[in-house]
DNA sequence: AATGAATGAGGGTTCATTCAT
DNA sequence: GATGAATGAACCCTCATTCAT
């Protein structure tokens, strides 16, 4: 017999969910939203989230996970058009300083550093986020910085993986910053100097 | 009549209790560690933990506060000794790549960084935190660049501000990155390559 | 308009289903088998059993009905045969003695005297089973015990209620120690010793 | 320093929130009674029974491992006056004959029946349950049997393990039956035409 | 009739805080 | 000052039952 509901249907609802758990840990972090801020924040009743989801904490996982993804997805989308390194370097920093500073993407990205120090204490856990950050993020601004250097752009002597570490660093601590101190942080001047910076690195060359 | 104790046993014991709090929070986070967990670390009573703080999240308080405390005191020691800017901004990143990469101080990050989010999660304790970012964290670099310029060592069109801003964020990025991956993290090399390319920005002269 | 389904369709989904639910609670006990359990057991919908059903409790009643009565049915059977007092009662051993043990019995067993405690806890079930105890249980042993006293088989002076009463209980007991143990323990040797021993005392004089 | 309270203090707490577990349990059944029963039964606070029991399963756990003990503590001391196989076998009878056939005691039954159920479900703990049962009930009676037989008051071919075995068979089915039907079953007779049929059985020869 | 998503009361457990000793 | 037993609000999660489709 067919299905009551569609998968999409199905998909549609746990993507709610997160959704409203995002908002809800937004708020108060993960250890003080509870199921009840959630069943609020969504409209659903608590046996519903628990339908979809087995417990808080995969809530938590799967709204990472997600939201994992779609960062991903985005940053690789903002390079499938060719260019030269320093063009897709320069892509790169776009990205990030044209990100719209709402109060929703401030409290997101709270949740999202506390739950990489939440990772921090689980070895399991900790394994698949560094991992994720090798195989993904690393990579994707080494790739990069290889390219420029075979192409002459950038100094053969730089170290693609430090940079690489560097940006995605200061990246985070510019959002760390930016989370806490909000309106008042100078996100896009800080992310534009670090371009400048960054790039006088790579063509002047350090470590030289 | 006479104190019993002295304010200097209660002072001692202060720092005992917090010191076991931070052990304690570095192991779980704040929100999942226990009065139980302070208590069994720290040999004492629940009743003699109450008697010295009003409750958990004045421990907490405190505890960030002793710490912050203790780590402005110890920057603004090492900058005692005369010298020119150049000199105090590399004495500067010397401590940073200097500081001992032991397990318990990972696990000290993550409690720092944790207080950090938290703290942007109420609107008060946010602006002690930001207040203290702006009086102490970003003039004690704000100061130095500044005094670089002057004397010309550094690149008048900086914005020492920015630059100042920039190193923080980037310290505490490093940190954050370190206290999730711990030991396979290149801590001192990202300092280092820090330190060049803040030297390189405030030379040769970014913003230009 | 005819019904779209026959009687007996539904009586064939009704026993599916208590059956699905004997396995279920044999499993896990009445209270920790959940509705769930015996959807996965039957292979049916929840909604389904909602159909046939009207609460588990319903089930729980349904289903030791139906046993009870099968039970009744197959004991009258083996003594549709005609015979003396001491064949019959013989016979009655023999059924016992030939129970198949298999793991599933055993936790028939369980689910049977949990639902006898059970029903010691609420009034009226608990006259409906007491009841049935006094006027079919005890009947059948009394009956055969008095045709065996009239037939000069059994000695004058025994009490039938008494010992029809020993024989239930025993037969429970021994049912409950198997149900526990398993097959370390020597179900059959007991049942066959019940027998010695009743024979016995019917014969030599109890209470004599 | 010394503890707030005494050992004993505290002994006597456990015994009180097992006795009032022992009340809540009887009345609905382990599953069925909840912890607020037991608040309620104990006047104390749902905290302080956390203080002293783990979980719910502990305080069952732990009220039957005392009663257990109980048990045997009254069986092992109705034997120590000197005496005959023959007198000691009486005195057990005589023990179980004397029980006072309050409501408490029939709903203690049911208690310690749903118990022995429960145990027959949980691997392990039908391993505690089937080892105490072969290491101390069956031992009591078989060493008394094998006295009898030494001494020759019984039988030497009864097989003193059967005849154990169908004792407490026996007295748990008898118990079980009082538990459900309560004051109209005939409790005292039948231990009593239990213990003539067994002495029958012992005297003249069973299995000769 | 059948389906299974939705409901929400209710249960076990935790833990910051209090306070009698 | 110190102790740790007691408190109880609050939390996560379960599951029998319902009902729109």
């Amino acid at each position: 017999m067919a299905p009551i509901v569609s998968d999409e249907y199905k998909e549609k609802k746990k993507r709610h969910i997160l959704e409203s758990a995002l908002k809800a840990f937004g708020e108060k972090g993960f250890q003080l939203a509870t199921i009840d801020d959630i069943v609020a924040e969504s409209g659903l009743s608590k046996g519903a989230i628990y339908n979809y989801f087995k417990s808080k904490e995969e809530i938590y996982l799967q709204l990472m996970q997600m939201r994992t993804e779609q960062n991903i997805a985005k940053l690789k989308r903002s390079f499938l058009e060719r260019g030269t390194a320093k063009e897709k370097l320069h892509q790169f920093f776009k990205n990030y300083a044209e990100i719209e500073l709402s109060q929703k993407w401030q409290k997101m990205i709270g949740v999202h550093l506390e739950f990489w120090i939440h990772s921090g204490r689980d070895e399991e856990l900790k394994k698949v986020m560094t991992d994720r950050y090798d195989d993904v993020y690393q990579v994707l601004l080494v790739e990069i910085i290889e390219e420029g250097i075979r192409q002459n752009e950038f100094n053969k002597e730089t170290d693609p993986s430090l940079i690489s570490s560097m940006v995605w660093g200061t990246i985070d601590g510019i959002c760390l910053h930016y989370s806490v101190i909000g309106r008042n942080y100078p996100y896009q001047e800080q992310i534009r100097a670090l371009e400048e910076m960054i790039f006088m690195y790579l063509e002047k060359g350090g470590s030289a």
